[in-house]
DNA sequence: TTGAAAATGCAACTCGGTTGCATTTGAGCC
DNA sequence: GGCTCAAATGCAACCGAGTTGCATTTTCAA
């Protein structure tokens, strides 16, 4: 048992969720991935080592996100990616992704600034912020 | 002949477009919503007094952001809303969407924090900003 | 060991958006 | 006013991400 696996397996019943097999596969996969995938990358990684039908990885991703163990992001395809929260840390961080090959890639915490309700319509509630920069990644760059 | 459609005309031919009556015509129901609407409310909107296939609208929309008369983001829903583009200003700005409705509303120019490419990986370009605040509108939150 | 609840698989479906191709429109020309 | 030809539009079929309904399998507790 690798610890990735055991630690995969200590989030999840920390949530208070079952430590089934492909929810493990998928949380081990994530964390081996260098950055944040749509379905369908994730999906042929986990296929690598457990045999796991698409709509089931919807439903994972719905309740790992649920659970606060995985954040959603949209992506400027319109396809979501996810990632790691962050254990135990509650400050957001925003995401580049390149127009070319589509990776998208997670980036250090935000500035305050962002807080900055200011630019609000009066009433609203912000539950969750969202930043993305788009543009061409060193490798697509012909670095 | 409205003063919006005059408008609409000038911004198309100045970007050496024709002004055809289906773009003069997206151009001025986008002008008369207070948001950012996805595909189907904005074909709602145009259909109320031109007749225009589905395909027509989504060439359209692709041609005229091409053209930088009109700005596109993504959605919390995966879906793409559109909006005018301030004439002649390039400061780009952010969007609120409430996550009960899907209402998508414009917001003032960012701070220039955001410019902060700071947090960016080495070797990268960066061509669009996307910020987006998803929380629950006033009319929503039962205003 | 067994029974019920939860997890998974499979097929069919929805929805936003796209592609190919036939038809119509319209600006330039006579 | 009538041609001409390219550009614009409509229609049908398609695509890919994500969802739903339901049958089957797994898990865990009694
Ligand atoms: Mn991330
Ligand atoms: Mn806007
Ligand atoms: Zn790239
Ligand atoms: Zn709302």
């Amino acid at each position: 048992m690798t610890d990735s696996a055991t630690d995969a397996r200590a989030r999840l019943e920390q949530a208070g969720l079952e430590a089934t097999p492909r929810r493990v596969a998928v949380l081990e996969a994530l964390a081996a991935l260098p950055h944040a995938p749509a379905a369908q990358e994730l999906l042929d990684a986990v296929r690598r080592t457990t045999r796991m039908d698409k709509v089931t990885l919807y439903r994972t991703l719905d309740l790992l996100v649920e659970a606060g163990i995985l954040q959603r992001h949209t992506g400027a395809d319109g396809a979501f990616r996810h990632c790691m929260a962050p254990a135990g840390e509650n400050a957001p961080h925003g995401h580049f992704q390149c127009t070319r090959c589509g990776v998208m890639t997670c980036l250090p915490p935000l500035p305050e600034a962002l807080d900055a309700a200011a630019l609000l319509p009066a009433g609203v509630t912000v539950e969750h912020v969202e930043v993305r920069l788009d543009g061409v990644c060193g490798r697509c760059r012909q670095g």
